[in-house]
DNA sequence: ACTCATGTAAACACTC
DNA sequence: GGAGTGTTTACATGAG
């Protein structure tokens, strides 16, 4: 019975698996967050008929002995009142993670975060089980008197009289979940001595036992606070019920989100692999290598990861044409956006897999034509590139590009005459394209949300920094950093890219700011060029060859005849 | 609503 | 004259 007021288990998912929440989804959560109160309301009269209810049997069976049962009852609905505050704090905690995270954003007026005399996520049902569970051991602690015996509530529960049932019902995880152990000060102790400066339940000077965040200065006061506040009680114990119930379903969340991404996976994989086993993919979401095992992981291969499971961001234009390559050899010239491509969560995948995914898949390249030019003209090994050169650039780099030639080919020179920083250069045996990187980074201030600067010095960096990768990498920086972050933690290659990438994004900063101060990459046949045709802004041949000596473009320079592969290929023109 | 970046199409000029 | 190259304009689209 999962009501739509609180955080469920599958909304849970998409926030831990988004990222990023669009804001429809935030508005959804708030919204959840405005229905909880409502849900209070409920709960109150929950509770209210509870006691009812347990005054009423109280009433009947015990005629006699009211004071000890009386004061049962009380400590019952004590426990209860705590049990319910409990929960309002844990989920508070969970809201406040998910602040912290960046995933969840709770207005001010919002009622998540003020402490509430209900728990504000708890069902019935959920509570009516917390209820009887936690009267139930109560009740078996007092009737036997034996402050052990509650440690296993589970247990307790069955052996309990009346709410034996439903604690059944309830404790299928707690079963499994180990016999509910109650964190007792004992055992804390003991993992304490085990590891004297460390406890999980104490960190920068404070008790984190859920809903407590009692400072203590030194772990001595700690241990103290927790033997006093934190004792074997009625309280710690539906605490940790509760603690065990969070567990339970984050479990579970961890459980149905990797079933998920693998069913993710493995669609992809079949449609992605099958024209040809193409490599793969560059732009899964980091968090795949992360969760899921090397060998789980190889089904990889959706160039536009959506950043939601449910909700992809690509399009539908793209959608189709995006994996079944078949697809597109039927389809054409498709006038289309890709505005998407700078949404596109892109981690850090291995590049040589991108490139040869996109080398072999007719999968749409997520970054603009500019992009893909520049890199091209910055991946020779002179910096300059003959539009045919260009064009065998694309053939070669992307599948895709081996079609609808007249298309892109058009949109390339469209590009190279649009852009200012693209200069073409006379040269001996003709013209040349080269890349003004200044005017490149002034090209796309606004799109980055980011630091616009990164993107570019990203792109220039790094000598393994493929077209791909360097797109790759504009496309991190505009979407968001942590994701190669996250990426790192999982992949050592990716790790060392990452920690690259930060390098030589600092370094790009100060190298912006100072800007051409650095000295030229060398481009000796340049310099008997003279840049016969410069748009409105005239540049020097220094100037236009300046900001590019971040890129070494060893990579590539061998295998560049490989040009003429393309070229005596007749590029298909099938759309024509 | 507006601006901007981008993609696509097309017309045109120029050169080889 | 045709193909390739380069420029320019126009329009559509999506994002901010």
């Amino acid at each position: 019975m999962m009501t739509p007021q609180v955080i469920t288990p599958q909304q849970m998912q998409q926030i831990l698996q988004q990222q990023v929440l669009s804001p429809q989804q935030l508005q959804v959560l708030l919204q959840q967050q405005q229905a909880l109160m409502l849900q209070q309301q409920q709960l109150q009269e929950f509770y209210k008929k509870q006691q009812e209810q347990l005054q009423l049997q109280l009433l009947q069976q015990h005629a006699g002995k009211q004071p000890k049962e009386q004061q049962q009852v009380a400590t019952q609905q004590l426990a209860f009142q705590q049990q319910l505050l409990q929960m309002q704090q844990l989920q508070q905690q969970h809201l406040l993670s998910l602040q912290r995270q960046g995933l969840l954003t709770i207005q001010p007026g919002q009622p998540a975060l003020p402490l509430q005399p209900l728990t504000q996520g708890m069902i019935p049902t959920e509570l009516q089980q917390l209820w009887k569970e936690v009267t139930s051991a109560h009740t078996t602690e007092e009737t036997t008197g034996n402050n052990h015996s509650s440690l296993d509530l589970t247990t307790t529960c069955v052996s309990s009289s009346a709410p034996s049932k439903t604690s059944l019902i309830m404790n299928p995880h707690a079963s499994t979940n180990g016999q509910l152990s109650v964190h007792t000060p004992k055992r804390e102790s003991l993992s304490h001595e085990e590891h004297p400066h460390s406890h999980p339940l104490y960190g920068h000077g404070v008790c984190k036992w859920p809903g407590c965040e009692a400072v203590c200065e030194d772990f001595q006061s700690f241990l103290k606070h927790l033997n006093s506040e934190h004792a074997l009680d009625d309280r710690s114990t539906a605490q940790c019920r509760v603690q065990m119930q969070v567990v339970q379903q984050l479990e579970l969340q961890l459980a149905k989100d990797k079933e998920r991404l693998q069913a993710m996976m493995t669609h992809l994989h079949v449609k992605s692999t099958e024209p040809k086993t193409a490599p793969q993919p560059l732009n899964l979401v980091s968090s795949v290598t992360l969760s899921k095992s090397a060998s789980e992981a190889s089904p990889q291969s959706l160039p536009h990861t959506p950043t939601t499971p449910t909700a992809p961001i690509t399009p539908a234009t793209q959608g189709p044409s995006v994996i079944t390559t078949t697809s597109m050899h039927t389809v054409g010239p498709i006038r289309r956006r890709y505005s998407d491509k700078y949404n596109v969560p892109i981690s850090s995948a291995d590049i040589a897999q991108n490139q040869e995914f996109y080398k072999n898949a007719e999968v749409r390249p997520p970054f603009t034509y500019a992009s893909l030019i520049r890199q091209a003209i910055l991946e020779s090994p002179e910096k300059q590139l003959t539009l045919n050169e260009i064009y065998n650039w694309f053939t070669r780099m992307f599948a895709y590009f081996r079609r609808n030639a007249a298309t892109w080919k058009n949109a390339v020179r469209h590009n190279l005459s649009l852009h200012k920083c693209f200069v073409r250069v006379e040269n001996v045996k003709g013209a040349v394209w080269t890349v003004d990187e200044v005017e490149f980074q002034k090209r796309r201030p606004q799109k980055i949300s980011g630091n616009p600067s990164l993107i570019k010095n990203m792109q220039t960096s790094h000598a393994y920094c493929t077209p791909l990768n360097a797109a790759l990498q504009a496309s991190m920086a505009e979407n968001s950093i942590p994701l190669y972050t996250t990426a790192s933690m999982g992949n050592p290659t990716l790790g060392n890219l990452a920690s690259a990438i930060r390098e030589e994004l600092n370094g790009a900063m100060e190298h912006t700011n100072s800007n051409e101060s650095d000295s030229s990459p060398g481009r000796s046949p340049l310099q008997a060029v003279h840049p016969v045709h410069v748009k409105e802004e005239p540049l020097d041949p220094e100037e236009a060859e300046g900001p590019l000596s971040l890129v070494t473009t060893a990579n590539h320079s061998p295998d560049f005849d490989h040009d003429r592969d393309y070229e005596d290929e007749p590029v298909n023109e099938d759309m024509e």
